[in-house]
DNA sequence: ATGCTAATGTATCATGTCGATATGATTTTT
DNA sequence: AAAAATCATATCGACATGATACATTAGCAT
């Protein structure tokens, strides 16, 4: 699933520009599952208007110059389509949690250290859970939507109460002296 | 946290090749939180080389030609838990899943293909929590990691638990006969 | 024995992605 | 009116990914 097919799925919904489509992928509907950097938006943007899947929306006078609103064609929605009923096996579900990693060290790190890094990890789920709650009080949201958005706050919502139950176990069993063990 | 301090975290607990390096990302302790592949790897093995973070084991007569167990080097030790206990901002904590983004569309796609997509997923699932009930099998395992595994779990159950108590839900709410609709 | 398949192992390449950075316009705050 | 924040496009180097190539070893069935 590459830039392409993610810029298209954000581009389905209504037209946006290379910076909204950053900030779905950010703080919007899609910031708990893809994403992408304007290194690959703005590529992904040129390439889609190139293979017609997306269009420019001609330039009104009450709209900055330079900014450049894409919309979807009929084309980049079959394309939508056809890509997300491949029957190609799934590929990528990726996890990638640098807290993750540095707590399977806890060996290594003095308790501080690691005290601070729940904390830390505590507040991103929390702002996560905002956004997500954010997007299910619309009420236009589709059912596809709404579906994956209760998923993503189930799983932060598990994260998090796994964070509050077990930290306590964790500290118990480290030892606060250690710090570098070389 | 690069590739390089990814190799250097699993060579801090044995020596191991660029390929067990590998399967510790694929099915092995770090597998549902970090990876990478030998493209990856073995560059970052060449330069921890350089750095003298890691080295060569000695090749012995019983271990065949032209294969590399590296072995992490005091100074890599040092390295790994000085960038452990970097207070920089945690980086990443990114989710990406191509199912979630798939049923994000769910309006566009023929049911039966979901339900092709959850069956997968679900099995996907299954096969990762046995993974983890394998490692924490293990009586050797330490604090950090057996925490990190237990993290694993939780959230995979929620997800497979969210997947199996939902599922009907988006049927209902997904009508049968739409599929391509441009 | 012999052939076959799977697993082990190192390595590289084209392509794509990430994070940082540059640049400037517009809006909001003070 | 100045300052700060946000909006917006764009590119660059460094790095990651997935595919592929190639070779060895182990198991195992015929």
């Amino acid at each position: 699933m590459d830039a392409k097919t993610l810029c298209l799925g954000v581009l389905s919904r209504e037209p946006a520009t290379g910076y909204d489509i950053r900030k779905a992928f950010q703080n919007g509907p899609f910031s708990h599952f893809c994403g992408a950097g304007f290194g690959s938006i703005y590529p992904a943007l040129r390439k889609l208007s190139e293979d017609g899947l997306i269009e420019e929306c001609p330039s009104s006078p009450d709209v900055r110059e330079n900014k450049k609103i894409f919309s979807i064609t009929p084309a980049g929605r079959k394309a939508l389509c056809d890509e997300l009923a491949n029957p190609a096996p799934l590929g990528f579900e990726i996890m990638r949690s640098e807290f993750m990693f540095r707590v399977f060290f806890a060996h290594m790190m003095p308790q501080d250290r690691i005290q601070a890094l729940f904390n830390e990890r505590k507040a991103l789920y929390h702002d996560k859970l905002d956004i997500i709650d954010n997007l299910l009080k619309k009420n236009s949201i589709l059912p596809g939507e709404k579906f994956i958005a209760e998923m993503g706050k189930t799983l932060i919502t598990a994260a998090l109460q796994f964070l509050e139950k077990n930290t306590e176990t964790l500290f118990a069993l480290t030892s606060p002296e250690i710090g570098q063990q070389p």
